[in-house]
DNA sequence: AGGGTTTTCGCCTGCCGGGCATAAACTAGG
DNA sequence: CCTAGTTTATGCCCGGCAGGCGAAAACCCT
């Protein structure tokens, strides 16, 4: 990540072209349905169409270095709770410029609302407009690796509050997977991998009544996998 | 993959500068122990230290395209079982030349014996010899990542030959973990799934003796993951 | 005080990973 | 031919975990 790359063998005036690198990013967060960032792209091309995030990496600039300055510059996101490499193609649709575009998956917690610029919009993963540049197969793919990370890592992290009851992650969940998840068991899974605790706090009851609701925690704010290593442990434990 | 990229909103002359995108790959198989294919380099920079096999992107080609293209070329590795992005960074430290850089990481099937040119070998992952341009990390990322999707995926079947028996099926476990893997679960795991079945052949015992072993298969060669969505599963199962 | 609502706790069940003992199948040597 | 040794395959059993269900707890409103 930030080590040296390998040099070319020989340089020199090179029959190879350069390519413009360019990072963009599909940024999800959930509210009663899973979101993604859009923007509306007032110049050509694709004008008036929607596309995702981004823009051009400055020389000495790290690619997730770029990347999070883009969110912040132009979209007006900080708080990212998650921030990860997809994949990188290269797209030479533009006689003039090769562009080599690198791609990450960002996650936004619930509760961090951020001051969008006028030509950002929130659109439901399920009913996006119509996205050029294909990115909306990129969006797919972002929504799949979402839901593979939530089922065997604390991911969930990155999309639910700081501080929130099992109902409430369970409604992230449901948000992601699209069919019911319960509450209980989440908790169980979740609390015998060590990766969620309760606060101790709790919650005052809607004015519907009920029981008031534990607050719960991550214990941990960086990813953890905790799940596929259980196919075939080390001896010792 | 094959998508167009967005187009920057004005390129013009562009005060950003151009990078070269280079490709390189961590190329793992398995004999008796764990193996990457490393280069040696004739040339400066870093003359006579070891390094990843890769080159340059030609304008117009694929990112994995030319990472094919360079192990058929260089290495003359052309069967290659799985080809998967790790990942790619920005690496400024040359400075007259601007290189991104997208890692691969290549499995090579045992059986598949690549002729390879005088300059290359296979080395131990345990004993790398001093590698430059801080490829050692990647290799170490590579290995870790390896570990992962052998134990909730089918990765196997770009390491291991055709067919097999489950003694040496274990055998690649055991290569790529460092401990003793149980034959037996392993073919009841992976069978259970649905990802490995008998081909009915049976193997000569060796000369010591021994029950013939029965040749097993994987039923697809693609990575088709089964573990992890059995935590949340969907409600009709 | 009582009915309605939401969360929490406890019990139960079925499945799966995984260890172990036993049976099966073969080679080599006497 | 028979036996000892070696390797693989099969069946059984145990513990743990996902997950469903019902009962209890805790709260609101009337």
């Amino acid at each position: 990540m930030d080590e040296a790359a390998p040099l070319p063998d020989a340089p020199g005036p090179s029959p190879y072209r350069l390519a413009a690198p360019v990072v963009n990013a599909v940024v999800l967060r959930v509210t009663h349905r899973l979101e993604t960032l859009l923007w509306r792209r007032s110049r050509p091309p694709a004008e008036d169409c929607w596309s995702l995030p981004g823009g051009f990496v400055r020389q000495g600039e790290s690619l997730e270095g770029a990347m999070r300055r883009h969110l912040a510059e132009k979209v007006g996101v900080t708080d990212v709770g998650h921030l990860e490499q997809l994949d990188s193609h290269s797209a030479d649709t533009h006689p003039e410029l090769w562009l080599l575009d690198v791609s990450y998956l960002a996650l936004i917690p619930r509760g961090a609302e951020p001051r969008l610029p006028p030509d950002t919009e929130w659109h439901a993963v399920e009913e996006l407009p119509t996205v050029a540049f294909g990115h909306a197969g990129a969006i797919g793919r972002a929504h799949e690796r979402l839901r593979g990370k939530l089922s065997y890592s604390n991911a969930a992290f990155a999309l639910a509050p700081p501080r929130f009851t099992l109902r409430e992650l369970a409604d992230v969940y449901e948000a992601v997977f699209g069919y019911a998840v319960s509450p209980t068991n989440l908790g169980r899974v979740l609390g015998r991998d060590g990766l969620l605790a309760p606060t101790g706090g709790h919650r005052r009851a809607g004015s519907a009544g009920g029981r008031p609701a534990a607050e719960f925690a991550f214990t941990r704010r960086e990813l953890v996998v905790s799940r596929p290593l259980a196919a075939f442990k080390p001896p010792d434990t």
